[in-house]
DNA sequence: TGATTTTACCCCACTTTTCCCCACTTTATC
DNA sequence: GATAAAGTGGGGAAAAGTGGGGTAAAATCA
């Protein structure tokens, strides 16, 4: 299980160290791909082949479903961790998730989530909670 | 599998470089074919195999099944990647598919497709506007 | 048929990108 | 404070991408 939040910083070579605390349950390599919210998702591999497999069974022949298949093969990428730990982010996902320089990690129970910081404020959960709508929400599910 | 997203250009003698990244898993030849939504697939030659046979096996006693086979195999080829890795993209599939310089090549699972890097464009923002539709249906397969 | 033009394709050369590896800095642990 | 682990930066070799020349094959036309 993937828990707790990290500051990172992506270089120039497009690299971001994955924190210590989550190369143990990748093993070596992950699949990185495109998130909800403008952010990224890590996945070990047997969870994205889970996936994959659900996916790939969609028909061809909508429209709907070929666009989706190319959307999200398309922004997936096998990455294997350099020997310092880290992954090589491809230009389609910077782009998407606006990750230029500061980033925050989080994990997230079976995928670990990769936000721009200055995205990540944005989405921040505190200003959510100053939404009284919110915490109505979470009522209803007994939190 | 396919996977990823790559920015291409054809150059002045109809040749496109294959993402190194397929390559391997295409092993020095594929079929090149008409896709929907005015792209190009590649198939591995066994894909293609597959696919083929379901075709061919379409009751020919039905006059949009006879177009769609003759329009199939029509805009089908054999390429054979050069020694840099290149394949040539016949003038009947360049039209199809509006190439003219820019193109972006996507990984889709079982299938690599060849944009126009202007249809790819268009057709990106036209989704944006259905998007509340994708995200559903992306709901559906994440975990 | 033979001459001329066009197309295909093999190969070489240059540029850009990737990635492996080393080294330094910062943070955590005892 | 010492040691180890994690994070960060960068050099340099190798791979990938790109362009183009030259020759052979094919197509076109007289």
């Amino acid at each position: 299980m993937f828990l707790g939040t990290y500051q990172n910083k992506i270089d120039d070579k497009n690299r971001m160290a994955v924190p210590a605390k989550f190369r143990d349950q990748l093993g070596g390599k992950c699949m990185l791909t495109k998130g909800f919210d403008e952010c990224l998702y890590i996945y070990t591999m047997e969870d994205f082949e889970v996936m994959a497999a659900k996916i790939a069974a969609l028909p061809q022949s909508d429209a709907d479903f070929r666009e989706f298949i190319r959307d999200f093969f398309g922004n997936s990428e096998l990455c294997e961790l350099d020997g310092q730990g880290r992954i090589k982010i491809p230009q389609n996902l910077r782009e998407y998730a606006h990750i230029t320089k500061d980033l925050v990690t989080t994990g997230a129970m079976n995928k670990v989530e990769i936000w721009s910081a200055e995205t990540k404020a944005d989405f921040d959960l505190a200003k959510k909670m100053k939404d009284s709508k919110f915490t109505d929400k979470l009522r209803e599910f007994s939190i």
